[in-house]
RNA sequence: GGCGCGAUGGCAGAGUGGUUAUGCAGCGGCCUGCAAAGCCGUUGACGUCGGUUCGAUUCCGGCUCGCGCCUCCA
């Protein structure tokens, strides 16, 4: 049985599909004016798991994962780069493909790019504005009357009374209430065609929030099982996603929009939240030159979805120790991954990832797999190693591959080089030449490089 | 100011009302020409003050510190 925890309801609760044997997931996605940091890897490869997770239960899968292809500052990118929006965000979204599959993850089922779907959101405004929720700010921006809909605040656990708007930013002028937020932007004379759309309210462009209700009615239903995305969108993101989806669902039917939220934790620098607007982040492709990106991976997924990450180099270095650890344990086996579930580690596995996506449980028992198969030598086990560590997205490559891969920046010895130190040394550990032998190896240990004998002959790979 | 989350050994990071994960690092041993890897063993922790309890790191409350949201943000 799955538990998850519903920010809904701040506790686990038993998973329930509306659809006995389906699931349907969506899950904020990124603005393309820029290119992924580690925050956003953190919300790719959570979800990535959960997905996988889902279907490895035998659930069948809708993943829904948006992107976000106009908002205020795509627009001031395109400006200051002096080229179409639509360049701009087919190049980030290209960039962000590539980063994902580096990461090892899937391509969700759908991302929706909000452009696409100007119609569908306009039409949510429209029921918004007929049931009274909505109205024609003195902007001539269309707003949401945030105090006409009764629950809002729940989500995030505030009330009106306890937003203070106001307090922190200054009100925009024509709203009827500060915390109203705007569904649809009224075009502006500068800017550039391309980002206005008719309407009935005139022309003009979808504020960011009614993006997401829009796409995931569209490819998901009014009503779906799990929302997902980081915390920082707890509030005010999805509490409106909220208000606009079910507020503009008939009176007569109603219902939840959502019935399982979920929110990862932050990537931290310093102890800091990493963000854009602290300029404290480091882009995915940044660290993947200085990092396999399975570690990344691996970094991520061996802390809890739910609890702040901090990065560092350290902390890289030490996730780059311990799934060396795990590959080692795997090399000479050419095993093809195979789950037996009535294993005992394959039920703690399960039972691990069943407890509200206990990756750090999970990751243990690979631990503890590779414990009994570095004793046993079992193929078996090293079947279920495998198996176990695929669901996670882990331990998939050539055991010797990963050891001996090279970071995109330090250039290290090449293969051929090596192996022919190996030969010279073998050949001297043959004539009992010791000391050049050690020679060697101390040689190679400088350029990151450590030799490993074995009655089978000597491997090497990168320290 | 309001709301929320957290504080675990040198570091990272789970979890549990009593037997105290996992990884890295350390220490001792086995293996090795010596190493490395691996294996065996091992040191070491639950912010603080109270309460509940036979027993609390785990439950409750106060305090301190840290972080986040209340503005765009994954």
């Amino acid at each position: 049985m799955l538990t998850i925890y519903n920010t809904l309801a701040r506790a686990k609760q038993e998973f329930v599909p509306i659809e006995p044997g389906r699931v349907r997931m969506y899950v904020c996605g990124m603005t393309v004016y820029d290119y992924c940091h580690l925050g956003h890897a953190r919300v790719m490869v959570v979800f990535d798991m959960v997905a996988r997770w889902l279907r490895a239960s035998g659930y069948r899968l809708t993943y829904v994962r948006n992107i976000t292809d106009i908002d205020d500052k795509i627009i001031k990118r395109a400006g200051e780069n002096g080229e179409p929006i639509r360049a701009l965000t087919d190049r980030f979204i290209a960039a962000m493909h590539e980063d994902a599959e580096a990461l090892g993850v899937e391509r969700p089922d759908h991302e929706p790019r909000a452009t696409d779907y100007v119609p569908q959101m306009l039409g949510l405004v429209d029921a918004l504005e007929q049931r009274g929720l909505a109205y024609v700010a003195g902007s001539r921006d269309v707003c949401y009357a945030v105090r006409k809909f009764p629950g809002y605040g729940r989500l995030s656990g505030k009330s009106l009374e306890d937003l203070r708007a106001g307090e922190r930013v200054d009100v925009m002028e024509g709203k009827n209430d500060p915390l109203d937020f705007v569904l649809w932007k009224h075009a502006k004379d500068d800017e550039p065609a391309e980002v206005k759309w008719d309407s009935r309210w005139g022309q003009g462009r979808p504020g960011w929030h009614i993006e997401c209700s829009a796409m995931s009615s569209q490819l998901l239903g009014a009503h779906f099982d799990i929302h997902g995305g980081g915390q920082d969108l707890q509030f005010p993101h999805h509490e409106n996603e909220i208000a606009q989806s079910e507020g503009a669902m008939d009176p007569n039917e109603g219902g939840t929009f959502v019935n399982y939220w979920m929110h990862n934790g932050f990537v931290r620098v310093d102890n800091e939240k990493m963000s854009k607007s602290l300029g404290n982040f480091f882009t995915i492709r940044e660290v993947l030159k200085s990092y396999d990106a399975e570690v990344v991976r691996f970094f991520i997924l061996r802390a809890h979805y739910r609890s702040a990450l901090n990065y560092s180099d350290a902390h890289l270095d030490d996730a780059r120790q311990a799934l060396s650890r795990l590959y080692t344990a795997l090399k000479g086996f050419d095993a093809e991954p195979r789950v037996n579930w009535d294993d005992a580690y394959a039920r703690r596995f399960r039972d691990a990832m069943n407890d509200d996506f206990g990756t750090p449980e999970a990751v243990a028992v690979l631990f503890d797999l590779a414990n009994e198969l570095n004793r046993t030598r079992d193929a078996a086990l090293a079947a279920q190693l495998k198996g176990l560590a695929g669901i996670l997205g882990l331990l998939q490559r050539d055991p010797v591959a990963f050891l001996q891969a090279v970071p995109a920046t330090s250039a290290g010895p090449a293969a051929a080089d090596i192996e022919a130190l190996i030969a010279a040394r073998a050949a001297a550990k043959k004539a009992k030449n010791f000391a050049e032998a050690d020679r060697i190896r101390d040689e190679l240990r400088k350029h990151g490089i450590v030799l490993e004998d074995s009655a089978g002959g000597t491997t090497w790979r990168r320290a």
